[in-house]
DNA sequence: TATATCTCCTGCGGGC
DNA sequence: TGCCCGCAGGAGATAT
């Protein structure tokens, strides 16, 4: 379940492999892999075939790869400057549940479980291959153009993810501005975690985390909460996602793997998330697990009063 | 306009 | 062994 913590894995790992390189062959293998993209699968392959990789970068739980017109270090042809933000089309993932970017090199033969999950394939120049494996068909591709962004009008966004709040990572990140949009909100404190437009990157694993770490309830009230609570549970999700991310992201099984298919270690240091009954490491208590928002819940009975 | 709920999807595990 | 069902959950669509 890739959140903020591994898709920068798996971005700063494109970062390495593929900055430069040219898109010459784009195979779209399933309709739903590029349900997102505006237009048939013929113009999002148009909009990559022949353009070259200038960046990777990354808001909350999506990347994206801008697209440059250019030629590559191959032939030998002076490439465009790539520090300054081109203006043109980008090419966005979504990992969704279980989406995987696979760089290999043409001669590795793809194993039978990836086959079958498969969604996208894309040749590269300089003998790369990158491959999109998703197994549960939540993530996809789009290629959009790039649009200022606007709280940085030096900086860009893809057009589709304009809506998405700048993540806990990112330079720009304004914990002060957020603070009082959530005290703003009358919903539960976690559903309001998990609302991308307010801050990004934060999913279901890393909301109880941060919760359990600041000792809030995530069915408290979002506008019953002190600002320095609030603050404290950003500071939190902040953390926490900064550990994970030291250690490669979380794992709980296959289905999350940086760009060599290698998994994360930050799983065996969660407090909360998956361990039901098991003793809080910080007082003792058994785990709780709850339905919320039509998903699990973690949280200390002890810790994390729910409130009147 | 704000908030809540539904839907999409596939593989795995448990129960029968 | 085979079938059925629940679960996992991000985010857009739809309902309230």
């Amino acid at each position: 379940m890739p959140e903020l913590p591994e898709v920068e894995v798996v971005r700063s790992g494109l970062e390495r492999l593929v900055t430069g390189a040219r898109f010459e062959r784009v195979e779209v293998l399933h309709d739903r892999a590029a349900r997102r993209h505006e237009g048939p699968r013929s113009d999002l392959i148009g909009r990559l075939e022949g353009h070259r990789i200038a960046r990777v970068r990354r808001r909350g739980k999506y990347l994206w790869l801008d697209v440059a017109d250019g030629m590559d270090e191959a032939d030998g042809v002076e490439q465009p400057d790539c520090t300054s933000h081109p203006a043109g089309d980008a090419l966005v993932v979504h990992l969704g549940m279980s989406g995987q970017m696979l760089v290999d090199t043409v001669d590795r033969r793809d194993d039978a479980a990836d086959d079958r999950h498969l969604r996208i394939r894309a040749e590269l120049s300089g003998g790369r291959v990158l491959r999109f494996v998703d197994q549960r068909t939540f993530g996809g591709w789009l290629v959009a153009p790039l649009d200022p962004a606007a709280d940085d009008p030096t900086d860009t966004v893809p057009r589709p993810i304009a809506h998405i709040a700048r993540d806990p990572l990112d330079p720009l990140y304004d914990v002060e501005a957020i603070v009082p949009r959530i005290r703003r909100r009358h919903s539960d404190i976690k559903r309001v975690l998990l609302d991308q437009t307010v801050v990004s990157g934060i999913g279901n694993i890393y909301a109880d985390e941060a919760l359990w770490r600041a000792g809030v309830h995530g069915e408290r009230a979002a506008d019953g909460l002190s600002g320095k609570r609030i603050r404290s549970v950003l500071d939190a999700a902040r953390e926490v996602m900064t550990e994970a991310l030291a250690r490669g992201g979380t794992s709980f099984d296959s289905l999350y793997v940086n760009v060599n298919g290698e998994s994360g270690y930050f799983e065996r240091e969660l407090a909360v998330y998956g361990r039901e009954n098991l003793a809080c490491r910080r007082c003792g208590a058994p785990i709780r697990r709850e339905r919320f928002m039509n998903r699990s819940s973690y949280s200390c009975p002890r810790c994390q009063r729910p409130g009147r």
